[in-house]
DNA sequence: CGGCTTGAGTTTCGATTCGCTACTCATATG
DNA sequence: CATATGAGTAGCGAATCGAAACTCAAGCCG
C-alpha cells in the first residue's frame, strides 16, 4: 500500500525529502562533538575517572568536563561518586551508552581499512571462542550481506497521498 | 603469541592505553566534524549538489564548501563537474564512502532506538525480500549476538591464521 | 550579441567555541 | 596540622562557526 519506489541511487523528489525522518540528528546531538568519541571509546576501554580520560587523551580540562556534563545529561554515561573516596567520581557507560558500541567498532573498523592503515591493536575478542569480532555489517533479514546498492527507501506506516 | 588477558570492562594498565592503536582517531579526523555525518546522510540519500544539500541541511554555505572539499580531501566524495551542464558540480560517494553505511546505518538506529524516540522514515529496506534491514551489531565469527561484556581486548602480532 | 539567471563557491565579520594555564574546593593522607 | 589529590571552574587569546553579501563562470533568452 504505502511503499513508494524510491531507489536508494537516485535522487529522492523534494517532497520527499522534506518528510525525512531520522534518528541520526538526535544522535549527533547528543555525540557529535569533536571529543565525544573518543571519550567513549576510552569508556569502553575502562576508564572511570576524569584524571585518567584527561592524561591519556590530552583533552583540555573544561572541554572534558563539558563532555562528560553533556554524555551524563544524555544518559550515556552515570557519574557516580565513588565509595572509598568521595573525590574520586566514576563515569560508567549506561545500557544506552553500551548500546553505542556497533557505531564505535564499525567506525574504528572503517577507520583501520579506509583510514592510515594502521592495524588495530589491540583488537577485540569474542572471549568465549577466543575469535576476533566479525565486520559489522548491514546485512538483509534473512542474514545476506548487503551494499548500499541493495537497498531501497520504503514508507513503512500510512502514508499522506500527497501529489 | 601474545595475548595477555585485558578484561574489557576492566581498567587497562597505563602501560597498556599508551600501546592503543585504534583507527578511530583517523576516521574522526575524516568524518568527526559537526555537520560531515548529515552531508554524509544526504549523499547517501541521493543528493549530489551543492545547493540542494545546502537547501535541505540549512547549512552555512562556506561551511558546506569546506566539509565538502575535506571529505572529497579524504576521498570519501568524488567531485566532478556535469557533462550537461558545466555549472553543476557532481558530489558522489566512493567506495571508501559506501564503506561508511554500517557507521550511519548504526548511528540513526541508536538515535531511534535511544534518542527522541521519532521513528525513522522512510526507512531502509532490502530490495530482493523488501524487509527492513536488521539492527546492526557485533557478531562472534560464528555469527552469535555480541555485548560489550562478552568481548575482552587482545593484542594480536602478525597472527595470519584467524581473521 | 547583451542582459538575466543559476550553480558553486569565497569573503567578511561578529558570535561561539576551543584549548591552555591557573585557580578553587572538597576530600584524603601523613 | 600540612600537604596532596581528584574533579572540576575561571580567564583569556586563538581558532572555528554562521549569516549574508559578493564573485565568477556557465547557461538561457530574445
Amino acid at each position: 500500500m504505502s511503499d513508494r519506489p524510491v531507489p536508494a541511487d537516485a535522487p529522492l523528489p523534494p517532497s520527499v525529502i522534506a518528510e525525512l525522518s531520522c534518528g541520526l540528528p538526535s544522535a549527533i546531538e547528543a555525540i557529535g562533538e569533536r571529543w565525544s568519541f573518543l571519550i567513549l571509546r576510552a569508556a569502553f576501554n575502562g576508564m572511570r575517572h576524569f584524571e585518567e580520560m584527561q592524561g591519556h587523551l590530552g583533552i583540555a580540562r573544561n572541554i572534558l568536563a563539558d563532555r562528560l556534563s553533556r554524555l551524563t545529561g544524555h544518559g550515556i554515561l552515570e557519574r557516580r561518586p565513588c565509595d572509598d573516596d568521595r573525590r574520586r567520581i566514576e563515569y560508567r557507560l549506561t545500557d544506552k551508552g553500551e548500546a553505542l558500541l556497533p557505531v564505535l567498532i564499525a567506525l574504528r573498523q572503517w577507520g583501520e581499512r579506509w583510514g592510515t592503515g594502521v592495524p588495530s591493536n589491540p583488537v577485540l575478542i569474542d572471549r568465549r571462542d577466543e575469535r576476533p569480532v566479525q565486520e559489522v555489517r548491514v546485512r538483509a533479514a534473512d542474514g545476506r550481506d548487503l551494499t548500499w546498492k541493495d537497498l531501497r527507501w520504503s514508507w513503512r506506516e500510512a502514508d499522506p497521498a500527497t501529489e
